[in-house]
DNA sequence: TCATAAAGTGAACCATAACTCACTTCTTTG
DNA sequence: CAAAGAAGTGAGTTATGGTTCACTTTATGA
């Protein structure tokens, strides 16, 4: 489209700098390269994360994990609240994706039972053994306190669980599995009920549950959340 | 019992202490001022944390808050953590009596339908206005990350809360108002749907709502968790 | 190889807030 | 009032951890 010796006419600036030398110039490789480096700190942080909550990410413990220097992460994030909020936004988009395929699965993924409730019943399951797996990650997501710029992460990701659940309910009103209800309160009300059965337990709780009375403990949520939704009996 | 000359044979160091002179002893009026000056210093901070959470709990605030050095705080806490949980105590404490009252009305507040599902109805609004009313003292309670001390202090405080639906709930179970069901995870899903529809949205949001919207709010979660709980239809 | 620019480094710096302690003031009793 | 112990003081210390920046190394293109 445009050859050099045209566009001099129309950005001097940027040619005086260009014309005086070609000396350097950012090219695929280094291109690669920044964006391997920005994928290893961005996975070490969310590494430490999960093992350790947020608490245990400081700019010197990525720094070790990822062996680079203190200032080489300040070349990809601006502060330590950008970093937070980015691996936040990691994380949690691969949880919600993950529930998300549960709560409306496509073609690739066939079940017998695609009736609201049971996507319902599938997707809370999904929803508790995720949270049960990686308590430290889960806890970290939906409850661990930890910067203002993050905390509006936060709700956007409740938000994105809500929506799921919000959704599923308002086919399931349409086609007559559920009672005419808020879907959006209905919706927040059962991630609010999965947080506090599941996750705040196991804010301090690290040993893991007995897997028998783990299978209760979804069996009586799942009961509680399809009572409040569907219609009577 | 004892007299001084024969405590004198077994307690050398005290005696040596004591015997040389009496000139000061604790009274009555230094106790008082010491309960007072407690007081004070734990109103200051509990008017602090309902103003502005826990993060604006500092010991310099403090110290400002009550008009005394910030010495003088250590003289009655034994440290920033003790004083938090003091205060998380206190505060939650109140909270959950006066939502109990609702659950279980004594003979001086008489209501006209004492069935399980009125009381519930009526603990919900309760509950729900209190955090509307007070949301930055109810997000410190049951969502702002404070220390691990005070986490353990938290896990009470709602249990308290999860304990006080499970007992209404097993009250209606046993008089048919409500299905069969674990009541125990009932209640904690109250507690938790409670939670994530009306605190964590007060998060950030500092205006209040409307009062119709509020209205709406406060209906749709009692049918949700009365739907929950009853029998069908 | 030389100029240029970006990436990488980490000791030093800074901010915050808990905590200490040598000292002063107050209260009580002989 | 004097002695003694408790209450009160607040500047200084400590601990933690984020942030900077002058410098070195590496990559690119003429």
């Amino acid at each position: 489209m445009h050859n050099p010796s045209i566009s001099i006419n129309f950005t001097d600036k940027l040619n005086s700098l260009a014309d005086v030398s070609m000396a350097y110039r950012p090219t695929e490789k280094t291109e690669a390269r920044k964006k391997a480096q920005h994928k290893l700190l961005s996975d070490s942080a969310l590494s430490i994360v999960s093992k350790g909550g947020f608490k245990a990410l400081t700019i010197a413990s990525l720094a070790q994990e990822a062996n680079v220097a203190i200032g080489t992460i300040y070349k990809y994030f601006e502060d330590k609240a950008e970093l937070c909020a980015h691996v936040f936004r990691i994380a949690s988009g691969k949880e919600v994706e993950m529930v998300r395929r549960f709560a409306f699965p496509d073609d690739t993924q066939p079940h017998d039972d695609n009736t609201c409730t049971a996507r319902l019943e599938r997707t809370i399951q999904a929803f508790s053994e995720r949270a049960i797996a990686g308590h430290t990650l889960a806890y970290a997501l939906i409850a661990e306190p930890i910067n203002p710029v993050v905390e509006a992460e936060r709700l956007v990701y409740r938000e994105a669980y809500a929506e799921i659940f919000q959704q599923l309910i308002e086919q399931g009103i349409s086609n007559g599995e559920f009672r005419q209800q808020d879907a959006f309160i209905a919706g927040t009300a059962i991630v609010g009920a999965l947080a506090e059965t599941l996750v705040a337990p196991l804010a301090n709780a690290s040993e893991s549950l007995a897997q028998t009375s783990q299978d209760q403990l979804f069996q009586s949520i799942k009961i509680f959340c399809l009572a409040a939704v569907t219609r009577g009996q």
